[in-house]
DNA sequence: TCATTAAGCGATTAAATGCTCAGTCGCTTC
DNA sequence: GAAGCGACTGAGCATTTAATCGCTTAATGA
């Protein structure tokens, strides 16, 4: 699917068929009647328009023990920033929980006068940051990948986020153009020299904000998921006491990076700890709890959003 | 953890139950289960809170047919920015319609670097808009009124919405502590007198930006509703060729506007037309077209935020 | 050209939602 | 202290919405 639909008229009866729904509260029978079509046609439209993520919902309310959690989370960790969402209940996509969240947060950041470098990872939360984003003009910042996009299996997944972002808001976008992990210390050096690349992972390095997901190191650990690592590897690292990851670097908890099979020729660029720049992580879920937290404890992340119950764990161990 | 357990206020639970509703997509049932509650006091959680407005809906696709209209209305009349939302359907409140897209105009100003000074009217619309903003901060800025704040019964509605945007922006706001009409020349002239006063309508003579409501001059007039004029005056007026109000300065078909019995009293400020600054107006429906219509062709506004049907409807008479 | 597959549509049915109506609890007032 | 008031609650019911199924239609590829 291209970014823009080619198909007007679809989408645009489903967007149609959703403001009906949502902004003016019809029933699905008054919408079927306004727009000439069969009440169960009107439905799908609807449907449609919330799957595709036409409609946006946020919620203009802080809730009192999400903004405790906030202050704890900030408080203990000498945060910049912290964001908690209320939890969507147990089994529910985490993402979808803190999605708006994060999109709020990165908005703050789009609306700013001063130019920006926002660097960006990639990722579940990252994507469902960006779908949940509303289309704004910021073409005074500089979007960078903080990871290269040719993932090993080809896919151009890694691609996504900056380029979806680009696209709502309009601003000059520098993907990363070299494979995650190359496959010798010659490739990668082939890569890097060129100027281009180099340009751009000199812009990433000197980012203003930065906004990564954060992985996890467990059994499914996403480096295993994704092909960048093999399970032996795996092993190998979590038994070095890794347990996260952040744009593909392995630290473990402590927060300190560890050397991984492909750290020396990720043609991603590393965060810095302790730095005074925004590094804003987008995560949440009990299986991230300890990557999170090790992440903050360490500094290499000094902001967070995240949702309730993740909030609630990540500070529950003293 | 201190976290020490505050009762959940009221709206706390109708946020977190519309929360769970609208964005984690629970049913009522099961929001019911998660909060301990029962189903039906769940419901009426959820309906609470979108009655309280804590549920924003914004649909994020420009509709074919509303970007054509936004598009002749530029055309037709040299606006700077026009905006068209979907209409609701025959029946509904326009307000509700153009509130979320007048909201984002707003926003957008507000997210500019440069100090502005914002103009803002009264009236139903404006106070949709308002209530449709989402909370951002935006100290930088100026919000003042164009309008004095005591009503002919003394009600204090014209103060609302004013301060309701400086409590969502945190803004520097003035509104004008005098009457909309003052009863006698002395009066007003005692009022504009007074230094504050005076500089409050200073400001507002000097705005960067002006968002206004657009009243009709039917015989359900608002300027007779709201006890401004009589019904006498109103029936002189309309044999005169009054056909709408901003800000409540009556203009005619061409735009011009009116002496009226109020007009040499009238605390609030004039939009001068054809200036520079934007002067958006919002609003829509039917009763209202000969209104917009007017206002946009003499420059007295030179942008529109309004709904598809009162768009064509504008576009209509050639 | 025809078989195969995918997509869309309407009808049916199960689930979820909103509404009304008594009953209850707490509070005020006499 | 009892009656009255009002807001809230839960149950049942009517409406609305979502899921399923069989059918038709369009697209794909040998």
């Amino acid at each position: 699917m291209t970014l823009h639909d080619t198909e007007p008229s679809q989408s645009d009866d489903a967007a149609r068929a959703g403001w009906l729904y949502y902004v003016a509260g019809l029933t699905q029978d008054q919408i079927a009647r306004e727009l000439g079509v069969s009440r169960q046609r009107a439905q799908r439209l609807v449907s449609r328009a919330m799957a595709e993520g036409l409609i946006h919902v946020r919620i203009e309310h802080p809730i009192a023990a999400c903004l405790e959690l906030e202050q704890a989370l900030s408080d203990r960790f000498g945060l910049i920033r912290a964001r908690v969402s209320p939890g969507l209940g147990p089994g529910a996509d985490a993402v979808r929980a803190i999605a708006p969240a994060a999109a709020q947060e990165l908005e703050r950041f789009l609306a700013m006068p001063d130019p920006l470098v926002i660097a960006l990872g990639t990722g579940r939360a990252l994507r469902g940051m960006v779908d949940a984003m509303t289309t704004m003009d910021a073409p005074q910042h500089s979007l960078v990948s903080m990871i290269g996009n040719i993932a090993p299996d080809g896919s151009a997944s890694f691609f996504d986020v900056i380029m979806r972002i680009a696209d709502k808001v309009r601003a000059p976008h520098y993907p990363m153009p070299m494979p995650v992990i190359s496959s010798t210390l010659e490739e990668f050096a082939a890569f890097t020299a060129l100027a281009p690349i180099a340009r751009v992972r000199d812009l990433a390095a000197r980012a203003d904000v930065i906004f990564v997901g954060v992985g996890q190191m467990g059994d499914d650990a996403p480096l295993l998921a994704d092909g960048f690592i093999t399970r032996a590897e795996l092993s190998a690292l979590q038994a070095r006491g890794a347990v996260g990851e952040v744009a593909g670097w392995v630290y473990d908890a402590s927060g300190a990076y560890l050397e991984t099979p492909g750290s020396t020729r990720n043609g991603g660029v590393p965060i810095l700890p302790r730095m005074a720049r925004p590094a804003i992580g987008v995560a949440a879920g009990p299986s991230k709890v300890a990557a999170i937290r090790a992440a903050l404890g360490a500094g290499i992340l000094n902001g967070i959003v995240t949702d309730e119950s993740t909030a609630r764990a990540i500070l529950a161990q003293r």
